[in-house]
RNA sequence: GCUAGUGUGGCUCAACGGUAGAGCAGCUGACUUGUAAUCAGCAGGUUGGGGGUUCGAUUCCCUUCACUAGCUCCA
């Protein structure tokens, strides 16, 4: 029963697929027939629509779109037959003769083949291997909307020429295509950038571009994960440093960043030296390693180091606190012997494991594995990708292979996280380094007294504080679970009569340690809470003369309108626990 | 970095060739409030910066900066 059904979804996935498809040459037929002088270069179905790439003087706007839909509409009503033919290699160069981007894909299809391709009426015809539908009739049902207009480079290199990209949305059935729009515009009122703007968590000023400027409500949340962080960390038995900000340009050339990343750091003289300021804690991290010799009874040593770095990352790669130039790692140098590989990145996707449970956030893994270009021996490599691998199977995680996606000097582990509009972020990440060990000369005595090279991983939890917080603050919707929450208690009086009683109340949460803030204003109750609720506080409490005589506070919960009358010692109870246990909810 | 779009008071938006208007927030005053906006008044912008076209530009053009989306990149 239920397999039959995954195969029924599964058909139907690929009859939508196959619409897709169809609807892209009509999208690339009726930008030809509007414009006229287009050359068409590709044009593939994705998972929420359809694109088509096209080269053409003209720059379509959105004020084009109504009109490139109405085409549509109409070769769709025209009834044509989609007829599938095929061509030799010659003749299918001759009929594209004009059109470079088809020229290169037939020139890539295997020698000797026949190539498919699609025509409808008698004008238009495109290389595709289809399926196709048999006519444009069948479309008629397919709901479709433009989306967007954007650059994207031929074939995805930079070194080509950027053609137009028309994405449109596109689905079988018509409430779909509703339901992925308002689930689009749903998640937009949940971007991090527009609530930390809102809830006045950080702003990124014209001056220091891509470098947030935390605000008392989104330093609180910051140095909130950063005590989680050290509490975990802690009982996971590491140990925490810190390096300077700025070091010589030669650590840079031994650690090899100075020729690999240059362009990408941030440098300046002083005196007659070169410094760079970090990109990555790594050196200072090897220069702790290398002031004691360590002997293989230490391992594995985890160090940890809560590292703030800056990467002069492209502007047009910038998107408020999932990607910036200045961020805070938090980084973990684990230095151990071969036979502790396995266990111990089986420790560390524990751990990630439990951090992201707490935050209820689910997530991806990603192996990836050693790409054409790398250090070291086969042997080794082989050796650490098993151990990689064998660490997650034993843990029984689905992971996805990206093969030859590893870095240069070893292959890693990576935990990616959707942000709200369903990117996907890389956060976590556990990497096996073979060069960096080396590079520094780094070693311990094993306990045959033999000097040796021990094995090195650099990993984060977190990913950095920065694209953590974004992540959390589009999951939360700002939200926060009360630990967490910049704010966590509001006290709203009902009249100025009762100002001294909500500072007395105030006064003392706060002594337990409670983040608290009162509205004392001049204010109609129905405008406090309207507030506090907008501000998204976990706990709002109104006092009035009721509670102000009887010595207890009226409680009213986020994404509650009741209020419960409680004792303050009962309230804070309740509150200390909630924040105690971490819970996700008021 | 590339392509396109956007840029109006702290915030959200309006006006669109005739020299900027509203709501919220702020301030002042009245009201003393019982669970999502009490009322009145005041103040606040030369429309991102620079240049040009024009009798006149927020509105058109150029340039620059920033932002947004996508592409590339993310060792």
């Amino acid at each position: 029963m239920e397999e039959k059904d995954l195969e029924k979804v599964k058909e139907l996935q690929q009859k939508q697929e196959m619409y897709r498809h169809s609807m892209s040459h009509v999208l690339a037929k009726a930008i030809k027939s509007i414009w006229g002088d287009v050359k068409l270069a590709i044009g593939p179905a994705i998972d929420n629509g359809f694109y088509y790439d096209i080269d053409m003087e003209h720059s379509i706007t959105p004020e084009d779109f109504g009109k490139i839909e109405d085409k549509m509409r109409e070769i769709i009503c025209n009834n044509e037959d989609f007829v599938r033919f095929e061509l030799s290699r010659e003749e299918a160069l001759e009929k594209f003769k004009d059109n470079p981007y088809k020229v290169e894909l037939i020139t890539e299809l295997p020698e000797g083949e026949l190539i498919t391709m699609y025509r409808t009426g008698d004008d238009f015809y495109d290389l595709c291997r289809g399926p196709h539908v048999e006519n444009t009739k069948f479309l008629r049902g397919f709901a479709y909307k433009i989306n967007r207009v954007s650059g994207a480079y031929w074939r995805g290199s930079e070194k080509n020429k950027m053609l137009q990209r028309v994405y449109v949305y596109g689905f079988l059935d018509k409430n779909d295509l509703k339901a992925y729009i308002h689930q689009m515009e749903e998640a937009l009122k949940r971007d991090h950038r527009k609530l930390g703007k809102e809830l006045q968590l950080f702003f990124i000023s014209d001056y220091s571009k891509g470098m947030p400027t935390y605000m008392p409500k989104g330093l609180t949340l910051k140095n909130e994960l950063i005590k989680y962080w050290r509490e975990v960390h802690q009982k996971a038995g590491y140990i925490e440093i810190e390096t300077p900000m700025a070091m010589n340009r030669e650590l840079w050339e031994t650690s090899g960043h100075w020729d690999h990343y240059k362009d990408n750091m941030y440098t300046f003289k002083c005196e007659d030296d070169t410094f760079a300021i970090k990109p990555m804690n790594c050196p200072g991290g090897m220069l702790y390693y290398m002031q004691n010799i360590h002997s293989y009874k230490e391992f594995p040593l985890r160090v940890g180091e809560l590292g703030k770095v800056h990467r002069h990352e492209s502007s047009g790669t910038l998107n408020g606190l999932l990607r910036v130039r200045c961020f805070t790692q938090d980084d973990a140098h684990i230095f151990m012997l071969p036979n502790q590989i396995e266990s111990e990145v089986a420790n560390v996707i524990s751990l990630v494991d439990e951090v992201y449970k707490n935050f209820g956030l689910t997530y991806t893994v990603e192996l990836s594995t050693m790409p054409e270009s790398h250090i070291g021996e086969i042997e080794e490599w082989q050796m650490a990708e098993t151990a990689l691998a064998n660490a997650l199977t034993k843990l029984g995680l689905e992971y996805k292979i990206n093969a030859g996606d590893g870095a240069f000097y070893g292959p890693k582990i990576d935990i990616h996280v959707k942000d709200c509009i369903g990117r996907e972020w890389q956060c976590g990440t556990i990497q096996l380094d073979m060069q960096l060990p080396k590079r520094f000369n780094l070693t311990y005595i094993d306990a045959d007294g033999s000097e040796k090279e021990p094995i090195m991983i650099h990993r984060v939890i977190y990913g950095s504080l920065e694209r953590m917080m974004s992540i959390l603050i589009e999951n939360f919707a700002g939200a926060f679970p009360t630990w967490l929450s910049p704010n966590q208690v509001k006290v709203i009086t009902v009249s100025e009569k009762n100002n001294e009683y909500a500072v007395k109340v105030a006064e003392s949460l706060i002594a337990c340690g409670l983040r608290v803030e009162t509205n004392l204003d001049n204010e109609s109750v129905g405008k406090k809470i309207r507030n506090a609720v907008l501000e998204k506080t976990p706990y709002i409490l109104v006092l009035g003369d009721k509670e102000m005589a009887e010595g207890t506070v009226a409680v009213r919960k986020r994404g509650s309108q009741e209020t419960i009358t409680m004792s303050i010692d009962e309230f804070k109870a309740e509150i200390l626990n909630n924040i105690a246990t971490k819970s996700l909810t008021v």
